[in-house]
DNA sequence: TTCATCGGTTGTTCTATATCAATGACAATC
DNA sequence: GATTGTCATTGATATAGAACAACCGATGAA
């Protein structure tokens, strides 16, 4: 009945339902006496792979993680990005499911399994943890099961901007006269395709199509400003 | 720090990496004195909707349930089926995120959420089943952002087989000559389609077409027989 | 026996997205 | 400041799967 190590979780909703973790600059998790290791990760720096022995968990301190699997033939699918306050590393198996990569600069807070299984503010943790990811799952399930790519950029877009487009959204601020807000992407065009289960070439348009709506501006790449988060929101499938 | 429901958790991998539960004809979980109830459902009978209060969790006894999750404009996601031995019910915040339909006649254990959050025997049962449902999400995942349609097709299939196409798949056992198997599906076309993310019409093309190469034998749409489990795993897109 | 219903199949056409290919815009290195 | 590499954009074309439509076969009621 016990060979127990874990394979992911998530302290906070990000993805979909965003609701960001303004305060963490260190661990949310409950502390535990032994193993408080710190990890550093470089962008693209592979933290573990599908595959690898599952004995250490991680809670991401600063920076963004993917998860990805890989099919034979190469294609990729990013099936969950990983953020500050964000866990990862759980399997129920003794091996990961899914490769660990580091979109971002990243800092990890690292717990050894044994730590884990024996501490049960931490099982607790863990829990609220993996039942905040399965709900992003089931959000993301949706998108690539039945949203058009129109659809899976608003909503990707969406998830970038916290405590907007989830049940709770409260719409624009009253006071500000504006609905505006610039998100970092931290991922490449091809990495967003991996995510969304599109091509770069898709998205690259899909983009381009926002921008000369006026719905959007493209600053470097990496960074969007969205002119009017209502009306992406109004593009996401969900009104 | 603690408004606690759950959403979601099996306790054995049902789906692609099957490893059927043939004993539990009662609970695989920890006993919890009060509530101690069953619940049954008709074929269709839905246990809750998505946004109805969640303050229970249920293990299915016997049966077949699905979980999904609809778009304003009707468009319909399954994201998890959960067979016996698996859990459902699980939130983070107060309510459902899917709602629970039963797929056939189904037998429940009804766990009362106060009764779940104050037993750590049943919080850590709980644990295991939702990294269980975590990796065959992922696996979902992949099958939604990147399979064709004869591979999904060849997924589902083979995810009704136990004990093969996972990671420890064996291959036909050795002594018997041949490879061959009956699976219910126990779900209609469209409930298939919207699983896979596909059409009832692609859904039934891709099975004509397996049907017409003499991979499968069709009986009374609701049964396939599959003559030769190994050629089907080798159209997953897995191998 | 007829009729209606429901789920499934099959054919035709359409279209969103993939695929293939060329070009552009930086940034890093020599 | 030329060269190289990486990532992104845009155009042209192909195609898998969606959409629409007709039909089929079993079941069950009138």
């Amino acid at each position: 009945m016990d060979n127990l190590t874990y394979s992911q979780a998530s302290s906070k909703t990000v993805g979909n339902e965003t609701s960001f973790n303004e305060e963490s600059m260190h661990s949310a998790a409950p502390s535990v006496k032994n193993g408080a290791r710190k990890q550093q990760l470089k962008p693209h720096e592979v933290l573990f792979f599908e595959g690898d022995k599952a004995d250490k968990i991680y809670e991401v301190i600063s920076g963004v993680v993917m998860l990805y699997k890989l099919l034979p033939d190469g294609r990729r699918q990013i099936v969950y990005i990983v953020r500050e306050g964000d866990m990862l590393g759980f399997s129920q198996r003794d091996i990961f499911d899914c490769t660990a990569e580091a979109l971002t600069k990243t800092e990890l807070q690292v717990y050894e399994g044994r730590d884990v299984s024996t501490s049960p503010l931490m099982q607790h943790y863990i829990n609220r943890c993996l039942l905040s990811q399965m709900e992003s799952l089931h959000e993301h399930t949706v998108l690539l099961g039945r949203k058009s790519a129109m659809e899976r950029v608003a909503t990707f877009l969406m998830g970038l901007v916290p405590n907007r487009g989830g049940v709770g959204c409260t719409g624009p601020s009253k006071e500000a006269g504006t609905d505006d807000r610039t998100v970092m992407l931290s991922m490449t065009r091809q990495e967003i395709a991996d995510y969304l289960g599109l091509t770069i070439e898709t998205v690259s348009r899909v983009i381009s199509q926002m921008k000369r709506k006026g719905l959007i501006k493209v600053e470097k790449h990496d960074s969007i400003h969205i002119l009017n988060i209502c009306n992406i929101c109004q593009l996401t499938g969900m009104h």
